[in-house]
Order: C-alpha cells, then sequence, then structure tokens
DNA sequence: CCAAAAGTGTTCTCGGTACACCCATGC
DNA sequence: GCATGGGTGTACCGAGAACACTTTTGG
C-alpha cells in the first residue's frame, strides 16, 4: 500500500510537513451484533493494539486534520467526530521497535533521531460511524484491524486505555444531547433497534414506554409511515431522526457541544 | 524581572528544553466588586492583551505544566484548574514585532527561525482563584495585566477571544457540578455572596429560597454557627463548602470532571 | 422608627420512573 | 392457536420555578 521509499521519508523527513509532538487519535465508534464496538488497529513490531492516528498538517487546522485522519482510515467524511481532551501524560507515541520491524533495519540511522520518536501528546476525538460503510485502511505502522466490543478492549499501546474510558463515559454523558444516534443506525431504524442501542451504551435497562416518550418529547426522532417486515412477528414501524431538530436545540445553547 | 541574555537564550534555544508548536494558556477567574473578571497580559510590541501561558518542559506532564505556569503568573498552588479544549485553527501564538521589541533589535538575526514564530496549538484551561491571593509576575512578552470583566473584554491576541467564550461556558455549564464557588470565594461566606456570585457567573436572577434550597439538598454547603456583623442591618450567618460531599461525589461518578 | 438587608414556606408544573397487558405476524 | 416480539397508558414522586412577607440591625 506504502512504498518503502514513502516510507523512509515520512521517517526522515515528516516533520516537515507535520507537527511534531502532536497526534489526532481518534476513537471511532461503532455498532454492530448488538454490541458497541470500537476500532483498533495492530502495530508492527509490537504486536500490540492501538487507536487510530495521524499527525497535523503544518497549515492544517486541527479539525480538519481530525477529519481528514478518520477519512483515511476509514473512508467515511462528515460524520460525528468530536475532539474530548488531550492527554499529555503518557512519553510515547512511536517505538523505536515498531520502526526498526517496519524499516525491516535497512535505514538503521534514519531511525536514529527521527521525530516519531519524540514525546507526543494526543489530542482526542471521538467519532461514530454506521459501521457497514467503513472501509479500513492501514498506515505504516500497522498491519491488521478488529472491532472490538467495549467490554472486550485488551491493554493498548501507548497507555491508551485511559482515552477509551474517558471517551466513553463522554459519549455516555453527550448520549441525549447530541444525534449520537444518527451516526450509528441506518438512516430507517425500528423502535427496537435504537432502544437496545441505548441499552448497550449505557450498559443498562431502559423502560420502553419511557423511552419512547423521552425520545418524542425531545424532538429526536420521527415516526415514519412504513414498517419493516420481520418474519414470524409483528411488523415494527420505522423512524428516523429529526435532524433540524438537533440543529435548532445547537444554535439555541440547549445543546452544548462541549 | 528576566535578564536580557535569559531572553536570547529562550527565545534562541526555548525548544530544546520546551516542546515547541503547543502551549498552554489558562483562562484564570477571579471574582471582585460583585463581578467575575479574568486576568490578561500586556504584551509588549503588539500592544494588545492576551491570555496567559507557558510552554511545556518535554518531560513534563502536561497538567504538572499547566500548574506550573499558573504558579508562574499567579503565585497560586492547588487551585482549581481544569482543561476544557485545545485549539488549533489560529496558527500563530508569537509575532516577529513582539520579539522586536522586546529584544530591542540587539538580536535581530536570532530571531530569524525562532521555534516561537512557528504554529502553536493551544491547550486551554480554566482556573478559579481567590482574586486578593493572587500575585501577578509578567513573563517575557508582557510588561502589564489587568483584571478584565467578562462583559468588557477587549479584542484579544492570537483570536483568544472564542478561547475566553469557550471557558465561560464551560464554567456556567459547570457551575452546579464542580467546587467552583469555593476556589473564588474566602473560606467563610454569607449566602447573599456566594448567590450573587452564582447570579454573576450565570448573568441572571436567581430566587434566593430556591437558591438556598438546591445549595442545601446538594450537600454543597453548610450553615455555620457564626454570624457577621455588617452594620446597620441583620447580621448574616456564615457557610462554608463541604468539601467532602464533593469528593464523595466525584468517586461515584455523580459529578463528571469532564 | 425607619431604612436596608437577611431570612423563610407553599403551590404548581413538569420530567423521570415504575409498572402490565394487548396486538400483529408467520408458522 | 401459539410463540415471539412490537406497541401502548397511567399513577406517583421529586426537582425546579414562581411568588411576598417578616425579622434583624444600626443609626
Amino acid at each position: 500500500m506504502h512504498s518503502q521509499e514513502e516510507l523512509l521519508d515520512f521517517i526522515k523527513n515528516g516533520h516537515k510537513q507535520y507537527l511534531p509532538h502532536v497526534s489526532i487519535d481518534p476513537v471511532i465508534f461503532g455498532y454492530s451484533d448488538q454490541k458497541l464496538k470500537i476500532l483498533l488497529l495492530k502495530w508492527k513490531g509490537l504486536e500490540g493494539w492501538g487507536l487510530p492516528g495521524g499527525y497535523i498538517k503544518r497549515e492544517e487546522p486541527i479539525s480538519q486534520a481530525a477529519n481528514r485522519i478518520l477519512e483515511e482510515r476509514t473512508g467515511l467524511k462528515n460524520v460525528f467526530l468530536q475532539q474530548f481532551y488531550t492527554f499529555g501524560d503518557s512519553h510515547y507515541r512511536t517505538h523505536e521497535q515498531s520502526l526498526k520491524e517496519i524499516t525491516q533495519e535497512q535505514g538503521e540511522d534514519i531511525l536514529k533521531g527521527s521525530w516519531l520518536f519524540e514525546r507526543t501528546l494526543s489530542i482526542s476525538y471521538f467519532s461514530l460511524v454506521d459501521h457497514s460503510k467503513v472501509n479500513v485502511t492501514t498506515d505504516f505502522f500497522t498491519y491488521d484491524y478488529h472491532w472490538f466490543g467495549i467490554d472486550e478492549i485488551p491493554e493498548l499501546l501507548f497507555e491508551q486505555n485511559e482515552v477509551v474510558d474517558k471517551a466513553l463515559t463522554t459519549l455516555r454523558l453527550q448520549l441525549y444531547h447530541q444525534p449520537i444516534g444518527s451516526n450509528l443506525l441506518p438512516e430507517k431504524f425500528t423502535l427496537p433497534e435504537i432502544h437496545s442501542l441505548y441499552e448497550t451504551i449505557l450498559d443498562k435497562k431502559l423502560d420502553q414506554r419511557n423511552f419512547l416518550r423521552k425520545m418524542m418529547t425531545l424532538g429526536i426522532i420521527k415516526k415514519l409511515d412504513e414498517q419493516r417486515s420481520i418474519g414470524a412477528h409483528r411488523s415494527p414501524f420505522l423512524y428516523q431522526f429529526e435532524k433540524e431538530n438537533y440543529e435548532e436545540a445547537l444554535k439555541q445553547g440547549i445543546i452544548h457541544a462541549n
């Protein structure tokens, strides 16, 4: 996918194109099989899992960088993406071991003093994506990916478990104040589907009737005139998100985008 | 305060000690004369106002850096300090004009390519301090300071008005979920004092009776057996914050420290 | 006794929660 | 007709909001 020359150039000269010491690491949430999952990449050399990530171009606004990085890894544009914290207590992002592996020892001298070994702060975003539309592309440092259920996250590289934890906390906190379902579900969905999504995210049971009432009074979703046939059972109605209501609420400051 | 040699060394070699491209800029709130104020510093050369700020040492965790920077400017330790956002759409933090002024044109060649001219992301914190305990020390770039009421903030350098706005929004959002009064008021205070503080922060009237009830049910403050004599009027009772309740609530996750 | 500030209760509304039965569908 | 999952209403409780009079104090 990437040529060896490109890689060596990145290691040696990347800091001319990108800001050193800062990375953007999105926690990408998806939803499938009734589970909330996050996308992790497997690192070469270190043989551990970590968040997708990338660097900010020298002249690029960070929100744009975040969107670019997300698109590079998933192919997705215009999805929910929100900054939630900047972590800067763990020191290194890249490890020598990893670079040695991927350069296959060829560029030994290049590695010395590479900008990639320097301390890197992590500006963290979380994103919500339709799992089925994601097309994962690994980067220089990684060679595999996997969607992990949030209750089966392994120990991550670079102390990123803290990042994931905080992303989850933030997600839960904003569940009723941001159009969070609308990026995790297909455009049209049934009530049981969104109900189950919310239960999964919050990790607790929600009363069906109260849930519906809340969604309706918040004006978040609207009932459509269509039903879906699900075989041997009563056909559920389909619903859609009411994006205008969110936008209106955001404008009025009812919803705080942090 | 700072010698000229130190300054020139900082301009030339600061990046060996500090991380370039990242600064920490605390929005420092104080409260006096019934007004919520923030501390701004006046820049040399640019003749404009900006937030206090500083850089992160190469091996220093960022929370520690934030506390250090706050202490360097105000002399205060162990005060409320919370990260709220990282800004990275505006490009420059230092301007050549400013450096020329402070070096008095002596170090012209030093200025060329200084790390200080490079793009800098701003990791922003907000802090709450007891205005009367602050002892402001300016830094290399600044020569004056002033506490501005939040309704009289001038146009700031480096597009920092956005930072201040977001700090205020966050402060308001967390008013009932963080021990926000306890760092802005003296240890013992009267009900009218804290009431007025909350009205000032939220910029709206709060009913006296409802306010007291809320504070008490939240368990935030407790009534003492002392009164203060205020001259020709009824003597108000003194209150104290209940720190244990905050800490308990924080532990239980009732309060979200973002 | 008067001016100025402190202190104190009740009512209403609304959002949150608890709770159980009937309906539609395909086999 | 039955198994499975979908859909619906009511009653209670607690938090928030509205609202006005009495008490204390020093001059």
